[in-house]
RNA sequence: GGGGGGUUUCCCGAGCGGUCAAAGGGGUCAGACUGUAAAUCUGAUGGCAAUGCCUUCGCAGGUUCGAAUCCUGCACCCCCCA
């Protein structure tokens, strides 16, 4: 066991370990391990990979993995890492999302296995809990001079601007609780998070030894940051989600396949099961040879077949492809509509097609490519038209039936990524 | 309350009676280059049935063959003196 843990050192997925020793002689037998979601979206995101990615990495080493969803704590908000007070969710919206996080687990985890993971819901033992056995029961065990010395409550006492409400300073009550919880009902002793969970999971162990006189343990992984300072799963459009209909298995390709080389590695390590001599392996190609970005395609296909699964990549991939310049022909719709899932497509009267009356310029201002005839023009006569890849020489080029790409689409594009779908019904 | 300055095309900013759809810069969009990066270079940048026509220079009038440019009034902004 031994070896499961030296793998996750040299990963990097260990920050902060209480009694390590200890720790991986308990690993030496099959145990329980726990990490909390936050059901702040009916989506799981990138944050979320490593949390899962780590329960995976547990299940593969004959644990059993404990995903806990924060259907109570959720309602709260927990302040760890957050400059402000939150805002709090409905319950109609938390359950939404519950089940939408839900959903998407089982790509990572085994729920039937032997080493069963599971899946559970604080809320389940939260909501029969009155407040008057919660202060007697939980509240108790919890100095409150201990309470304000926790990084996550200390950072925000000490800001003129911000505060914190009594409801988040109760958060990590809660979370603590939820461990005990997980300890009685699944033997669960050890809790991982990110290491802004350090003070939660602490928090945790100590109330564990005050209300049953017994040992649990825990563990952080550093906050996986890209090398630029920017967020890591941040894009300018935003957040990239887990789930096909927020974040297009293309895009999620994507995402990992721009990252910086010197993100790469790291990204490999942490996220990707692969093993340790093939890692460095592209580690040495990506010196020798960064411009092939063998490190980016193996991340990439990796992730993205973990999450997307085999068709999820195939998509990406030939997404990929035809994006990047390869002539579009004789496609089906369906694979062309799921592929351009992202691009915005217009309906046009299938007659004005076949009757030979649509200019290259009405039909880029159709698609919404370009604001007015005189923009649509320029383009053409800059080289910047295409249709189905394929640069439109002439600005008296007029649309016919042969130029469908499938049975009824049409691939617009105007410079390298500006893709338009006009579909002839 | 008195005096002065300003309001220009996406933004900043020139223009001060015709040659102004309006210099220059930024941004944006294309093209080349490139590792789907960054930088760089080139071109474009109000609309349209397009050797022309229409709309645009705070708003409304006026002078003039002709106004972003001159005059009058109005609105908003800035500065100075009370």
């Amino acid at each position: 066991m031994e070896r499961f843990w030296e793998d996750l050192r040299w990963r990097g997925l260990i920050h902060q370990a209480t009694d390590e020793g200890r720790l991986v002689e308990l690993l030496g037998s099959r145990q329980s391990m726990y990490v909390g979601f936050d059901p702040t979206a009916d989506s799981l995101h990138v944050g979320s990979l490593l949390g899962l990615t780590m329960l995976r990495r547990f299940q593969a080493a004959g644990h059993r993995p404990i995903a806990l969803v924060g259907g109570a704590t959720g309602m709260i908000g927990d302040p760890s890492g957050k400059s402000d007070e939150r805002n709090l969710l409905s319950m109609d919206a938390l359950r939404a999302n519950i089940e939408g996080m839900q959903a998407q687990m089982g790509r990572f985890l085994d729920f039937d296995d032997h080493s069963g993971a599971v899946l559970v819901n604080n809320h389940d033992w939260m909501r029969d809990v009155t407040y008057l056995d919660f202060l007697r029961d939980v509240g108790k065990n919890f100095p409150v001079n201990v309470m304000l010395a926790k990084e996550s409550v200390r950072s925000r006492l000490e800001r003129d601007d911000a505060g914190i409400s009594y409801t988040e300073f109760s958060y990590m009550l809660l979370q603590a609780f939820d461990f005990v919880r997980l300890f009685d009902r699944y033997g669960c002793r050890i809790q991982c998070g990110g290491s802004d969970q350090w003070g939660n999971i602490t928090a945790g162990i100590d109330l564990a030894r005050r209300m049953r006189q017994t040992q649990l343990f825990g563990a952080t992984w550093p906050l996986l940051t890209r090398s630029d300072g920017a967020k890591m799963g941040k894009t300018e459009s935003g957040t990239v989600w887990l789930s096909a209909r927020r974040t297009s298995a293309y895009r999620f390709f994507q995402y990992w396949y721009n990252i910086a080389d010197e993100d790469a590695g790291h990204c490999l390590r942490r996220l990707t099961d692969l093993p340790r001599d093939e890692i460095e392996s592209l580690d040495a190609a990506r010196q020798a040879d960064p411009a092939a970005r063998a490190s980016q395609r193996r991340l990439a296909e990796n992730l993205t077949r973990l999450v997307h699964g085999d068709e999820g990549l195939d998509l990406a991939l030939a997404a990929t492809r035809i994006f990047f310049g390869e002539e579009i022909s004789d496609l089906r719709d369906d694979a062309l509509l799921s592929i351009f899932a992202d691009v915005p497509s217009r309906a046009v009267p299938r007659e004005r097609l076949a009757s030979g009356v649509l200019t290259i310029v009405d039909a880029l201002v159709e698609a919404g490519l370009a604001s007015s005839k005189g923009e649509a023009r320029r383009a053409v006569e800059q080289g910047g038209g295409y249709v189905n890849n394929r640069r439109i020489e002439s600005i008296d080029r007029v649309l016919d039936l042969s130029d469908l790409a499938g049975e009824s689409v049409i691939v617009l594009r105007r410079g390298k990524k500006n893709y338009g779908l006009l579909r002839f019904e």
